[in-house]
DNA sequence: TCTATATCTAGTCATTGTCAAGATAGGAGC
DNA sequence: GCTCCTATCTTGACAATGACTAGATATAGA
């Protein structure tokens, strides 16, 4: 990336933005640990002190962040479904891949879509993506059941998003037993006993 | 906590152990973004730099506090299955909920024992528990399944660490979708779908 | 008693996030 | 075109942190 767009203008043009994509390729290579408000700067060819005006603070950056990573994987989980044909328990099966799978290729992102802890990178564009994977997941489990009460799809929904979840943090923290890791499919294992969680 | 045992002596003691407990309390009030090598030092009454002939690097003392998280973690697990009568599934879903219970009890101790990520906090101690706390998990379903191949069981335990675990992290990072949230006790709705999980 | 070693203090350095003050650019109104 | 207002950016400063070094002090073993 050009440090700046092209001449040395005392004004970036689009700051903003470039500061964003900055964020990203360094949370990629170097991991939230060693993110870095300054080094985000140096990157997109700005002083120190030039982010303040976009973002008031490192977290602001981090959440713009988490909230653009959770509109996309809304957008995987849609296509997933989408795109995969034949029964409903299918359809779920392939958003549990995506899922998973999304978080497996985007480890920071992921992380700070879900780990924000007692505080929250909370921001309304984040909370409206929420809500959509939610309704999403929430709906294929449904087609899946069938006509039953609006609390039981919900428990039975939370309970294959735990499972999904659960699936990628292990993948991710390297938490995942011995014996599943070792396998060669270790995701599809795991998930394989999705429908069961689905009967009564 | 006191400063120091007794009188103001130029060795402390047991230094290490009061480390220990600084950083837990520390942890446990603040959180793990606010977490200081200094701010320990600080509370067990030493200089800054004492704590470096104990714990060479900050991580080193996160590392202590998730391998003793984790034996207190297996413990737990061991309890619960101990002191659970009845069934098999009976004594699996016990510990499940104190699987739960011990996240929810302790926040940034069960991230840090989890959320090691790509640069996990690694020790001996911090493996052996890890191993026994899935030791106990797999023998425990593998008693609800009855004679089995193992990989079967293996698969089968995966899932069900997959769910408890998913269930944990949602609900600390307050991710629970609105629906089962709302529930009087989510964690129950959520795990009562163990039995199906492993049902053929 | 004497000495080697472990433990602790004090001081230093580069780095970071945040703040304040001043420089520059671009646009609205005239 | 001109003025002025405001958003944007730079420079400089501050306190805090992790890590390092050198030196002081205590403890244990010969």
């Amino acid at each position: 990336m050009a440090a700046r767009k092209q001449s040395k203008t005392y004004h970036h043009g689009d700051l903003r933005e470039a500061l964003v994509l900055a964020a990203i390729a360094l949370l990629e290579e170097k991991g939230l640990a060693s993110f870095t408000l300054r080094e985000c700067a140096r990157r997109a060819g700005v002083s120190h002190a030039a982010p303040a005006h976009h973002f008031a603070t490192a977290a602001d950056l981090l959440a713009e962040l988490a909230a653009r990573g959770f509109e996309r994987f809304v957008a995987a989980l849609g296509k997933a479904a989408d795109e995969t044909e034949g029964t409903a328990m299918a359809r779920l099966a392939a958003m549990g891949q995506a899922y998973v799978a999304f978080a497996l290729a985007n480890p920071p992102v992921y992380g700070l879509m879900f780990r924000g802890g007692a505080n929250p990178l909370q921001s309304p564009r984040l909370k409206t993506a929420a809500t959509a994977a939610w309704q999403q997941l929430n709906n294929a489990v449904a087609a899946v059941l069938g006509p039953k009460r609006q609390d039981e799809v919900t428990a039975k929904a939370a309970a294959v998003w735990a499972l999904v979840h659960g699936t990628a943090t292990l993948m991710l923290d390297c938490k995942l037993p011995p014996g599943p890791a070792r396998s060669s499919d270790p995701v599809a294992q795991i998930l394989s006993s999705l429908p069961g969680l689905l009967r009564p």
